[in-house]
DNA sequence: AGCTTTGGCTAGCGGC
DNA sequence: GCCGCTAGCCAA
């Protein structure tokens, strides 16, 4: 064993690795990079081995047990010879040696082969701003004009650039990277695509000579979104992973108050506002690391795993990586070489069993129970592992020495114990010791919550190594395994339902790992399921013929009452949880609902938690539900809204130019999505647009096809589409809401349509002279058909009809423009229309907007 | 230029 | 209005 270190990384071809003495000062060890790959030593025969042992591209060649270690001169050298690239096939591929572990980095080789752990690293915030006048896409171009470092501790400092020259932005690096040296990981928000690459790329250009590569570097956000997708609550802290949002949401106060665009116009000022922002933006990374121990959590995962803190140990491939090859080394199991993207072609397998919901209204006394980790637990009791896999006849009794998966038919040994059951064996064990300490600990604690993360990084890990083993992109993949693991839990699932129904509980629904019954009572449910574990369970795994055991059904919570809209989304109240009662007014559990996603709209999540609120309190008739729909229905078509309720979020998910339907020519394209066109405008007139970038918008016109789409700054020039937001984003999901809670109430008339039909000839003129009774201000309706027709040169053929909505007094203008398009004005006189008639709408705006000023001047 | 999985719902879009 | 398709987000 080697004492815990800092960090380590490649230099050459040797690995520099980085302690603290007693001080906290620093030192560099260096030793050799080893390039190795494994072989079974039954595969070299003696010609290979002299070959090996003599070649100048290898360096060491040893046989230990059945296995043969090879390290070679370099990983330029390991590559060519283990690594098949098109037409290039390599030396062992050539010779039918299959290699192991060939593409294993240096560092990993090094904890792997010495078994050193990771110390906890000392943390920092870190925040740059930088000359705006460069663009985004290069600004590794721009002089940092200021930076801000924060630790958890006193430290919070801010330095600006003291003149624009090279000398000055050196010495404020400089000074910078001498702070460094109490640090050892650094975290910046969006700092992968962002502050990281400046920083290196300025460091460089300004021959700094300083190692940058010892720190650890983890994007602040990346490490967010991966934690916060377990605990994440409702669509709110979903739709912007701005550190400004985040902030807000998490915290409650968001960044200062300062136009970033303009940061060089701030320095060339002195402006005391540009350090106060940038310091303030690191302060908000600590306090969202206090708020959510996901900093702490991601450094115990990283000791566990021996990956290094940095934005690469977040990923499950990494952390499986680093744990298992310790583990194999340990055991002395090697596992397959895996470079990237070699002869990859996508196989899929089948998942779980998800029920098709059966409950109709709001059900009552709602049972449920689940599989405690089932993924785990499977792994277990079938010691499912890519060594223990045996082939065997799936038909017939089974083999002796062996457990069946009845619905894949693999088989594997019940044996000696395989390598990926002890990884979670172990895990789930470790994790067991900190959920011990945590009951034991004063809750509220320090220690506590250190205990908690602690358990809380263990069940990570475990669950994501299922994942991995079901990636064709790890070392681990193992269909066979994967589609075992969960067909085995559909088994389970099944026969769980199947064992309910012939006992008379109605299951009314059931996902993955877990049943909802509605028609026992507490104690019967209790008793199935203590029958499942003692009887059912025990009978089914001895017929597969599993020695072992894992499998554990939990009586987990009641529901007083709850509503499933369709599959994966639903909205329950507890009764109890965990056998403790819950609170009179405890919030509910919400599940796929337009209330707990990202891309709805607020108005769309608000009216939606209303309805859930008044479902919560037991409202059964639909009146109250009426009166808050009228409401709403009539605050979307009538009110000014605020920019926040009808924005829009969706993610790019790929660069720009791969949308489109079949990646054809761009005249064979189809219309892309909404969002993306509206990111191609926002590209266009000059902003940094890419994958993982969330893009903002509204609909201004959702009547045409596409429909017209707005980048969300341009809300106010142009309203959106008000009978599209009630009719589609609004009333649509509120709409399946309370038709699964009262499917016997007409939930259409009235809701369902608002849009006018569209006017058109005669008719519209004779609703025209309706104009006066019609509208709630007569006076605003005369005036604006005095304005209609006195702008002739614009409004050749007006065509106006005016249009009352159920439930509102909302009127609404419809006028042929000249050129044939239709515009929309409702009694405010705000417009909308779509794209390619937006200048001429402008021009009706406009006087619109006179004519408004001089009726209201005129009630004066 | 690095990658945890499958299942399910919903919306938009184009073609029929 | 239905269907096939793409796409995003969420449940497990």
């Amino acid at each position: 064993m080697t004492d815990p270190i800092l960090s380590a990384f490649v230099d050459g071809n040797q690995v520099s690795i980085w302690r603290r003495d007693a001080q906290g000062k620093l030192f560099e060890r260096r030793e050799r990079a080893e390039w190795v790959a494994y072989l079974r030593a039954a595969d070299v025969d003696e010609a290979l081995a002299r070959q090996l042992r003599s070649s100048r591209f290898t360096r060491e060649f040893k046989v230990e047990g059945s296995w043969a270690r090879l390290g070679f001169k370099d990983d330029y050298v390991r590559s060519q010879m283990c690594r098949t690239r098109g037409e290039n096939t390599s030396f062992f591929d050539s010779k039918g040696v299959k290699t192991y572990e060939a593409d294993v980095g240096a560092v990993r080789r090094w904890f792997t082969d010495t078994g050193a752990t990771i110390e906890k690293p000392r943390r920092c915030y870190v925040d740059f701003e930088i000359d705006s006048r460069v663009p985004f896409s290069r600004k590794e171009d721009a002089r940092v004009l200021s930076w801000a470092v924060v630790d958890d501790g006193e430290t919070a400092l801010v330095r600006v650039l003291a003149e624009e020259t090279n000398g000055a932005e050196g010495d404020l690096l400089g000074e910078l990277w001498e702070l460094m040296e109490g640090y050892d990981q650094v975290l910046a928000w969006s700092g992968d695509g962002f502050d990281f690459p400046v920083w290196w790329a300025r460091t460089d250009l300004l021959n700094l000579g300083v190692e940058t590569r010892r720190l650890h570097y983890l994007d602040h956000l990346a490490l967010f979104e991966r934690m916060n997708k377990m605990s994440a609550e409702s669509g709110d802290e979903k739709q912007s992973m701005k550190l400004h949002s985040i902030a807000t949401a998490i915290l409650g106060h968001g960044k200062d108050d300062f136009d970033a665009s303009r940061t060089y116009e701030s320095w060339a000022a002195k402006d005391p506002r540009l350090p106060k922002y940038n310091l303030k933006d690191a302060v908000l990374l600590r306090e969202i690391e206090e708020k959510t121990g996901f900093g702490d959590l991601f450094n115990t995962i990283a000791e566990v795993c021996r990956v290094l803190p940095d934005s690469r140990g977040l990923l499950p491939t990494q952390q499986m990586d680093g744990y298992m090859l310790r583990l194999g080394q340990e055991r002395g199991v090697r596992f397959p070489t895996k470079f990237y993207k070699e002869g990859l072609k996508p196989e899929q397998y089948e998942g779980a069993h998800v029920m098709e919901p059966e409950f109709r209204g709001i059900a009552r006394g709602v049972h449920v129970a689940d599989f405690a980790s089932i993924y785990p637990s499977i792994i277990l009791t079938w010691n499912m592992s890519p060594e223990t896999w045996r082939d065997a006849s799936p038909a017939g009794p089974v083999p002796e020495g062996l457990c069946r998966c009845p619905l894949t038919g693999h088989h594997f040994d019940n044996g000696a114990e395989g390598i990926l059951p002890t990884a979670l064996r172990d895990l789930m064990s470790k994790r067991q010791v900190w959920v011990e300490k945590k009951a034991e600990l004063p809750p509220g604690t320090e220690a506590w919550h250190a205990a908690g993360r602690k358990s809380a990084a263990y069940k990570v890990v475990g669950l994501a190594f299922y994942g991995v083993v079901g990636s064709m992109f790890s070392r681990y993949f193992d269909k066979r395994v994967a589609e075992s693991i969960t067909q085995n839990g559909v088994w389970l699932l099944k026969s769980t339902i199947a064992a309910a129904a012939e006992r008379s509980l109605r299951v009314g629904y059931g996902d993955t790992d877990a049943i909802f019954v509605d028609n026992v009572s507490d104690t019967e449910f209790a008793a199935f399921v203590a029958w499942c574990n003692a009887e059912l369970f025990p009978a089914m795994l001895r017929e597969a013929g599993c020695v072992r055991n894992e499998v554990k059904l939990a009586y987990e919570k009641k529901f007083r009452s709850l509503v499933i809209v369709a599959a994966k989304s639903y909205v329950g109240f507890w009764e109890h949880y965990k056998g403790k009662q819950a609170e009179a007014g405890a919030k509910p559990e919400i599940k796929g609902l337009a209330y707990k996603r990202g891309d709805a709209a607020l108005l769309t999540r608000r009216l939606q938690g209303e309805m859930i609120d008044l479902i919560g309190k037991g409202h059964l008739r639909a009146e109250p539900y009426r009166e808050a729909l009228d409401r709403a229905l009539r605050h979307v078509l009538n009110d000014q809204l605020p920019v926040e309720e009808i924005v829009i979020v969706k993610g790019i998910s790929k660069p720009l130019h791969e949308y489109g339907k079949g990646g054809g020519d761009d005249d064979e394209k189809g219309t892309e999505p909404a969002h993306v066109r509206v990111a191609r405008a926002l590209r266009e007139r000059g902003e940094h647009v890419g994958e993982g970038t969330r893009v903002e918008y509204f609909v201004a016109d959702g009547s045409v096809s596409p429909q017209v789409v707005l980048p969300i700054d341009q809300y106010g020039d142009v309203d959106v589409d008000r009978f599209y937001y009630w009719e589609k984003q609004v009333y649509k999901p509120t709409q399946a809401l309370l038709e699964a809670a009262f499917p016997d109430v007409d939930w259409k008339t009235g809701y369902e349509r608002v849009r006018p039909p569209k006017a058109r000839g005669r008719k519209a003129r004779v609703l025209e002279g309706q104009l006066g009774f019609e509208a709630s201000t007569p006076a605003a309706g005369a005036c604006v058909v005095d304005l209609l027709e006195s702008e002739e040169g614009v409004f050749e053929d007006i065509k106006a009809a005016v249009v009352r909505y159920p439930g509102t007094k909302q009127l609404v203008l419809h006028v042929r423009l000249a050129s044939g398009a239709l515009a929309v004005l409702d009694s405010r006189l705000r417009v909308s229309g779509s794209q390619r008639m937006l200048a001429e709408i402008y021009g009706l705006r406009l006087a619109a907007r006179a004519a408004t000023e001089a009726w209201e001047a005129s009630l004066l």
